[in-house]
DNA sequence: ATGGTTGCCAAGCAA
């Protein structure tokens, strides 16, 4: 079974490469973010025609997450308990998504973009990782397979970004940022992907400045799986040639193989 | 050279 992870920047003007992309990519199941959408805007039918089944988030043109699914989709969650609220008036965002897919309890997650380390949305960040890393603890407690799929907005690793230089007043790359995304590894799960790419193999590249053609790119999109999960990933790869031509996503997919339990 | 891109939706914000 294939299992993926893509930050698409709107499912509405992606929905052609999406369409595509799941197809040339043989996915059972896909972890979307940015949707960008309310659920009825959501392109339901492009999906439906390709047999996948599809549990939506999306409350406004903001964040919007997603899980498409042709093995069974189930026990739709949407958001889980304590999330930290945002704006004014203060609500929850659309950032989480879970469903049981095959068997395993599959998470689309958006994390906040911090924009800035003296910004308050790192704080609203910081927050948002907090509670994911109590309720981490307390799903992997119960010994079931699961994953968190999405965008984290951080850069765990050195390695993770294209200039250490150019990022070190920036957000994604920041001690307190690192340590929350270690906090959710520490709560029982891994990095999936990382043993089957290498330094270098980045997620995202910013539309400006040409720098995916110049190859500054960012690894910010991960898969975190639980043990009972982890042991049976038998490969992963992050999909660069989705990144290039016209209409591309600024993230690439993610793709792990699992084999049957 | 203080630039450039894309998507929301139609001015400015978000990434």
């Amino acid at each position: 079974m294939r299992i993926a992870t893509w930050n698409v920047n709107s499912i509405r003007s992606r929905i052609d490469r999406v369409e595509a992309w799941v197809q040339r990519a043989d996915v059972d199941v896909l972890a979307i973010q940015e949707t960008k959408c309310r659920e009825d805007q959501f392109p339901h039918d492009r999906f439906a025609a390709l047999g996948y089944e599809v549990a939506h988030h999306g409350l406004n043109q903001w964040n919007g997450v997603a899980i498409a699914s042709r093995v069974g989709l189930e026990d739709v969650s949407r958001g889980f308990p304590d999330l930290p609220q945002w704006g004014e008036p203060a609500v929850e965002e659309a950032r989480a998504i879970g469903a049981t897919c095959a068997g395993i309890r599959l998470w689309s997650l958006y994390v906040p973009n911090g924009r800035h380390i003296t910004d308050p949305h790192m704080q609203y960040k910081l927050a948002w990782l907090d509670t994911l890393r109590v309720q981490t603890q307390a799903w992997a407690e119960t010994g079931s397979p699961f994953a968190l799929m999405g965008d984290w907005n951080i850069a765990p690793q050195d390695e993770d970004v294209w200039s250490m230089e150019y990022y070190l007043d920036k957000s994604h790359v920041s001690p307190p940022e690192r340590a929350a995304f270690q906090a959710v590894l520490d709560a029982g799960v891994t990095d999936v992907v990382r043993p089957h790419t290498e330094p270098g193999d980045f997620t995202y590249w910013d539309y400006q400045r040409l720098a995916f053609p110049k190859r500054r790119g960012m690894r910010i999109d991960f898969i975190l799986a639980s043990e009972p999960l982890a042991e049976r990933v038998q490969g992963a790869v992050i999909d660069r040639e989705e990144r290039k031509g016209q209409g591309a996503s600024d993230h690439a997919p993610v793709v792990i193989e699992v084999a049957d339990a």
